[in-house]
DNA sequence: ATACTTATTTAGTTTTATCTAAAAAATGTC
DNA sequence: GACATTTTTTAGATAAAACTAAATAAGTAT
């Protein structure tokens, strides 16, 4: 298997996510809103793809990885989880602001610094944001019992493990609230007509939208 | 000054490097040899750089780097060596090894993070090769009474700074020998017909080529 | 089944960075 | 100063990765 370039990892990694996310063939344009391409640029990259045995691809039906496909995804995951990681506890960046940095980091090449820089960190098993960063052989941890906050039953305390969403603006808000991987959180009541959701975290209350609720996992203790 | 891509950075470093060895405009086939490019190659690179005014170039006179050009290059160089830095430091590489990765995380664009590795780094002055690391400013240590071994006087005792070389067949040759930065040598003798230089190093005597010797850069204590 | 709508592909351009081959300018030699 | 050699530029092509506009296939509704 040769070399990739960035814009295909970025593209494979892109599969991979929506692969995931919507459970069949991922459509042209699908791949084209999360890349923020056209759809026409993406049925030229599919085209490459599938000719270097990445994907499976046929014209009006979508594409989806080969094991080839899947590895190079995982691949590119464990290099941006890993680089985050470094930015956050040795660089001392904050989770809102290495996303960005590690889109970049991610594509530097060599095997061996990616491995020494897993070995500098310890082997850590999940990223800034609770994601899970794959081994060298691209096994990763699955966690069990887990939720989405406005999912979370009333009163059953539980443990904030991840975040859906990256952005740094959606971070940013959760750190003005006080809210970060590890702390424990009870929902107190849900309310009918907007589905926000009233959380105690740190003593405190606190009302929580839908939309930030539903980008919240958590796991019962 | 908009945003520079790989290949202009590279080109950059390299006009930046080729105008301090020749002190005179760089010519379009010293980079392209430097850049192991074609000529063609280069005048279409150059009339874009000069566009962007980060050179000046004038047909068929060669070209020189402005102000914004040398801050672009001292950046690159910059970036370069302090990965090299953290490779070496870090994550426990040779020195032989650095380069070539450093190649690609010189590219890295974030100032932010540039700064953090220097902090991280304790803001080193040197890099594992011996070369000045720019500051934030582009400012760098300049060092005093150096010369290459080739040219040391005999019987006087000098610290090895630094290398000319940095490929990994010449440092490994300079492991092999036990020769490393911070290592005091004496020449012991010097031979005509090959320019050949016998030295003397940890106590023991060793013969060092005409090649090897003029890559090794000592300051006299 | 026909018609409308949406999804996808095709065709034709653009930009960057490269190449080869040929032309033109600069330089060196007698 | 004319001729030969070297250096550099121009012209024309190619490949990757994008784009716009137009064509075609698929899906949906009546
Ligand atoms: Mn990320
Ligand atoms: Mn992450
Ligand atoms: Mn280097
Ligand atoms: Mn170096």
């Amino acid at each position: 298997m040769d070399y990739l370039t960035q814009s295909e990892e970025n593209y494979i990694k892109a599969i991979y996510y929506l692969q995931k996310v919507l459970d069949k063939p991922v459509g042209t344009n699908d791949l084209a809103s999360r890349m923020d391409t056209k759809a026409s640029s993406v049925t030229d990259m599919v085209k490459r793809l599938s000719e270097k045995s990445l994907i499976i691809y046929e014209k009006y039906k979508g594409c989806e990885l080969t094991e080839t496909g899947e590895g190079a995804a995982l691949k590119t995951i464990r290099k941006h989880r890993l680089w985050e990681t470094f930015l956050v506890e040795k660089l001392n960046f904050g989770w809102e602001e290495v996303h960005e940095i590690a889109e970049q980091l991610e594509h530097i090449q060599s095997v061996k610094l990616t491995n020494r820089l897993d070995e500098f960190l310890d082997f850590p098993k999940f990223d800034p944001h609770g994601d899970p960063i794959p081994d060298q052989n691209g096994a990763f941890v699955l966690r069990e019992e887990t939720y989405k906050l406005i999912d979370l039953e009333v009163d059953v305390p539980a443990i904030v493990i991840g975040v859906a969403d990256n952005s740094a603006s959606f971070l940013k808000y959760l750190d003005k609230h006080g809210i970060q991987l590890g702390i424990t959180v009870k929902v107190k009541d849900r309310f009918e007509f907007d589905h926000s959701t009233e959380v105690l975290l740190n003593g405190k209350e606190l009302n929580l939208s839908a939309e930030a609720s539903s980008k919240i996992t958590v796991q019962v203790k």
